[in-house]
DNA sequence: ACTGTTACTCACCGATTGGTGACAGACCGG
DNA sequence: CCGGTCTGTCACCAATCGGTGAGTAACAGT
């Protein structure tokens, strides 16, 4: 990529020129970063290394140990950037709307989380990532997603007060867990459990579902 | 491992000849897919490679190719196994029971698909694995494991009535996508969205949870 | 214009990967 | 005894991996 934006230059540069980007740190910074999100994202996990993102980014594999000291910074990076998922990608509006009881809010909070997920690429292959390898740095992007996803059930909670004798640290847990495997799955085979789950109408059905069941254990 | 020997047979052979293995066919291969699975089990499927299967077989790479077609074929071999897996791992006189009520059932074989899930550290690789590729060695795993999954709800309903006006399949899916989650969570970092699943005491809470969740929709 | 720093590229390293062809030895039927 | 088949081993291949040291080109300060 760079190679032949800089033999075009060379050459008297010939008709286009896209974006040169030369000598330009935060630049490039910015590109491997990007790089690095889109290929974990388009490719997963698993062709995620140096290389990859090295080729992704146009720039060579050095540059990605200076700036981030190596894959694990990089990836730490990443994890900052999903620090504000929810603030980015999930409308927080929610609070300004008639939620009277606990049930009602969380059965938004569940169908809107499942609506962003289904739609990040990016933050599945990391959840899955999460259920695959237990290295240091997928814990660390483990603790700042659930740390901020805890977060964000805090703030949108309010002063709605949860029901007595109900567990809701361990129900939402599962139903959170059920959200997630449901997106996962689908992303990966187009199924789960023998559900199948590609058009929207398949999805209108589990998001029923959903509500059922969460209005099932908090009315 | 199997040079060992060899060398000793060699030297006239010293004290001990643990199994010596020589030219038993079948024997190889059940060694090489005993192997497979103990090293999917314990590795994931990140390090699952001709080489290091080979490697824990004790034998050469050449007799994957030639007994199982590849990997490909090992891995079918795998899938092969797994089709008996809740045959094999979920006792089946559950049915024997007081299930007055498709709710009885429902609880019942959650809490049993809870247990036999953790219990069994190759099937979650497995199901993290089908939630992480997409690779045909992978569909052909899902499919196997669904359809005896499914098969094995319609047995143990036996002649009990689902409760109408409720799409009984989505939510079964989402009930066991939330235990899978879990699990491979719980299994990967110990907990599963903040909820800390280590002893336990920890998944007793979980199973109340759990137990309350179906209930609420089945009652 | 000289100098030092910054941004970047390149060439190479050892290790490991999936995959293949050639070979050695045990066994069996003639 | 010989010849063929079966079982298993070994050596080698190109490709890729993560990682490093050395070198080059552009800029800034003086």
């Amino acid at each position: 990529m760079l190679n032949e934006t800089a033999v075009a230059v060379l050459e008297q540069s010939s008709a286009t020129e896209p974006e040169k980007r030369i000598r330009d740190r935060s630049a490039t910074e910015r590109a491997i970063l990007k790089a690095a999100k889109n290929l974990l994202a388009e490719e997963g996990f698993q062709n995620f290394g140096i290389n990859a993102v090295a080729r992704r980014a146009g720039c060579d594999k050095q540059l990605i140990y200076r700036y981030y000291g190596g894959l694990d910074g990089l990836v730490e990076a990443i994890g900052t950037d999903l620090g504000n998922w929810v603030k980015d990608r999930i409308p927080e509006d929610a609070g300004g709307m008639f939620l009277l009881t606990y049930g009602d809010l969380m059965e938004r909070l569940a169908l809107l989380f499942l609506e962003a997920l289904r739609d990040d690429p990016l933050m599945r292959r990391v959840v899955a990532w999460e259920v695959s390898e237990n290295t240091e740095q997928v814990k660390r992007l483990s603790e700042a997603r659930s740390k901020s996803l805890g977060q964000w059930l805090d703030r949108m909670r309010g002063s709605l007060t949860p029901p007595k004798g109900i567990d809701v640290a361990a129900v939402n847990a599962l139903i959170f867990a059920s959200i997630q495997h449901l997106v996962l799955a689908a992303a990966a085979g187009g199924q789960c459990a023998g559900l199948v789950l590609k058009n929207n109408k398949d999805w209108e059905k589990a998001a029923i579902a959903l509500k059922r069941l969460v209005r099932g254990v908090y009315g």
